[in-house]
DNA sequence: TCTGGGGTCCTGGCCCGA
DNA sequence: TCTGTCGGGCCAGGACCC
């Protein structure tokens, strides 16, 4: 596999992650349609068994659409605690086998292993030892592809799928590539992929023979990045620590509202949890960023620089208010909300105090909060606007 | 069919100061 | 002192990924 400072790069995709991780205690769905998501009106499909993707079910497709076309299917709540701990467990195994591990999100990562070459043999051997240790120790299935660089060991994984493993040698990797739908590239979505339509290029290989000028001109950077992953060139480390860059939060409302009361309550309600995590986080935002998405889904996002760098929730909704007051009056009613703190940097410990000392006491409030929240189950408590908002979410529409 | 929630990255417009 | 321009920061929005 690996020749002269070719890498040794693995992609280990968990198949059906969250499906998978529900099965394990239900074992008597094993054979049934499975698809998890929220049941609400507005929800969409986190993950699906393959035999439901097999009907045409797909992750984000709404859920009014999943069941029609799986109606026999069972819909599960998503438990999000449970998938963060068999990640966890998941990125325990991989580190066995080398440290340099970058996790992409909570069922995927990538491993180089060229390191681990001559202790644990070759890179197809290590793929099947990991596929088998998921298996034997967690009961999980997963994908892995086996290639020279990170976005060729993605595509192998995809392409092994389900529950398989795809090698692509160095000297194979032009070839396998060129196979490949245009959209196989990572970075091309619907909308690139419709401009790529557009210049008559449907495939990799059409990609890797356009000129790369006439690329950038329609594509810009993502031109030359197309292009150069078009003929394999990609030369990404696996990067095993990433640093936070921004932290948000959005609610989708159960159906679209106009009153700004209920707005600044649930921009109250976002404000105080970004903050909390901000502050678990040990970071502190430069800037808050206000999204609205309107009934037509049309979405408008706006931020401002804080006057003094902050993870407090009163800082963020003050901001966030200001935000929106300077938006006016709404032309439509509002389908979703959110805050993201950004430009995020080191707290150094404890909460950032503002130059203004009458922020203080509010600051301490929220510093009792989190302590008081360690300590008892979520939702304990919330501010009295918020308990009073929590006790109508019963009776009027609120966030889904 | 009708679109969640968490993110990252890139681009282009605007403003401001050197 | 005035004007042009250039770079950088800020901001808004689009596209993409899982």
């Amino acid at each position: 596999m690996v020749q002269g400072n070719a890498r040794a790069i693995l992609h280990v995709d968990m198949d059906a992650f969250f499906v998978s991780v529900e099965l394990l205690s239900r074992p008597e769905l094993a054979d049934r349609q499975v698809i998890v998501g929220n049941p609400g009106e507005r929800s969409v499909v986190l993950s699906a068994s393959y035999d439901c993707r097999a009907l045409g079910v797909k992750s984000a497709m709404p859920m009014a659409m999943a069941v029609r076309l799986a109606p026999r299917a069972v819909v599960i709540e998503p438990t999000h605690s449970l998938y963060v701990a068999y990640s966890a467990r998941i990125m325990a195994i991989f580190s066995e086998f080398t440290p340099l591990v970058e996790q992409v999100s909570v069922d995927e990562a990538f491993l180089d292993v060229t390191g681990s070459i001559r202790r644990l043999g070759p890179p197809e051997a290590i793929g099947q030892m990991i596929r088998e240790r998921l298996r034997s120790e967690l009961a999980l299935p997963a994908s892995v592809g086996v290639a020279a660089s990170k976005f060729v060991a993605k595509v192998a994984s995809t392409r092994a799928k389900p529950d398989g493993m795809l090698v692509i040698r160095p000297e194979q990797t032009l070839s396998y590539l060129h196979t490949l739908p245009v959209d196989a590239l990572w970075g091309v979505g619907a909308k690139t992929a419709l401009v790529l339509r557009e210049m008559g290029i449907t495939t990799v290989a059409q990609l890797a023979h356009t000129p790369q000028n006439t690329l950038s001109r329609r594509l810009g950077a993502t031109g030359n990045h197309l292009f150069d992953l078009a003929w394999g060139r990609d030369d990404r480390p696996v990067e095993t620590e990433r640093e936070e860059k921004s932290i948000g939060a959005e609610e989708t409302f159960a159906i679209d509202i106009w009153d700004d009361a209920m707005l600044r309550r649930e921009i109250l309600h976002l404000g105080h949890r970004v903050a909390t995590r901000l502050r678990q986080s040990d970071k502190i935002a430069g800037v808050v960023a206000l999204k609205l998405r309107y009934s037509d889904f049309s979405t408008l996002s706006r931020s401002r620089t804080l006057p003094v760098p902050s993870n407090s929730a009163g800082d963020l909704v003050s901001a966030a208010e200001a935000l929106l007051a300077k938006l006016g009056s709404r032309p439509q009613a509002v389908r979703l909300v959110g805050i993201r703190a950004e430009k995020l940097s080191d707290a150094g410990g404890g909460m950032q105090l503002s130059i203004d000392p009458r922020d203080d006491n509010w600051r301490q409030t929220e510093e009792a909060m989190d302590m008081i929240r360690s300590r008892f189950p979520a939702g304990a408590l919330k501010p009295a606007s918020l308990l009073e908002h929590g006790q109508k979410r019963e009776e009027t529409p609120g966030p889904s």
